[in-house]
DNA sequence: AATTGGCCCAACCGCCGAAGA
DNA sequence: GTCTTCGGCGGTTGGGCCAAT
């Protein structure tokens, strides 16, 4: 059994405390990112590691762009979730200022819906014949292929791609990327600059495990 | 005005891989 | 080679807000 990340005593959960998101930014400025588990601590949170990090990375980075998507970056998801399905963080990675949970969210709540309407299956992105709505599916069908969120509006569909593939190297995901055929300028445009020329040294080192990648990504397509 | 149902999003949970001892 | 710890990720949930009834 794993032991949890913290301490559960005296830790605080549920909604940040402006107090609490000053201490942490206060912090992070002064000391930088370091180890998130001594964060709280230093920091005078009484809050896991954990929590610091993602309220950090979620909400507090300066860096973050929040707001409505424009529809530029909705397609961007949209392609980008065709190729690597439902990997947010290296999606996230290609939308400057956007975070994983916020891609996921939006995911979520606007583009499979909008998909769904459009008669594309949001799983594998084609025209889907006998997708449908959890209320007309049969329960027993539903449940061994998606889970439902709480109030049973909207299926949670488990990307076959994501299933599959789950914990693919990154690199092999970049060199996937960076081959893709149906992928080009949005994701260079994308692509962190500092990356790109290392990323396509390891491409092509990497050429083996990205033919795999690629012929596992267009089955899926 | 009160209730209900749907939507949205912040945050938690549990798993996994990487790194280090 | 094995074990432990940590950071990171995707899935899921809790709860606030708002529109419809």
């Amino acid at each position: 059994m794993r032991k949890p990340c913290c301490d559960k005593e005296n830790i605080n959960k549920g909604a940040w405390s402006k107090q609490e998101d000053q201490k942490l930014i206060d912090y992070i400025r002064v000391h930088g990112e370091g180890c998130w588990r001594s964060i709280p601590k230093a920091a005078g949170l009484h809050r896991c590691g954990k929590s610091c990090r993602l309220r950090w990375l979620n909400y507090l980075r300066p860096d973050i762009k929040r707001g409505i998507f424009a529809e530029d970056e909705e397609d961007l998801i949209i392609k980008l979730h065709a190729l690597l399905g439902n990997r947010w963080s290296l999606i996230a990675g290609r939308l400057p200022g956007r975070t994983d949970n916020e891609v996921k969210n939006y995911w979520n709540s606007h583009i499979r819906r909008k998909l769904i309407k459009m008669g594309i299956d949001p799983n594998n992105h084609k025209p889907h014949q006998s997708f449908s709505l959890p209320h007309s599916s049969s329960a027993e069908g539903a449940s061994n292929t998606e889970s439902m969120n709480k109030d049973h509006r909207v299926p949670i569909f488990k990307s076959p791609v994501a299933a599959t593939h789950r914990r693919i190297s990154f690199r092999e995901e970049e060199s996937a990327i960076i081959s893709s055929p149906t992928l080009n300028l949005d994701l260079t445009i994308a692509l962190p600059s500092s990356m790109i020329g290392a990323l396509e040294e390891k491409a092509i080192q990497n050429s083996e495990s990205t033919k795999t990648l690629d012929m596992e990504i267009d089955l899926n397509c």
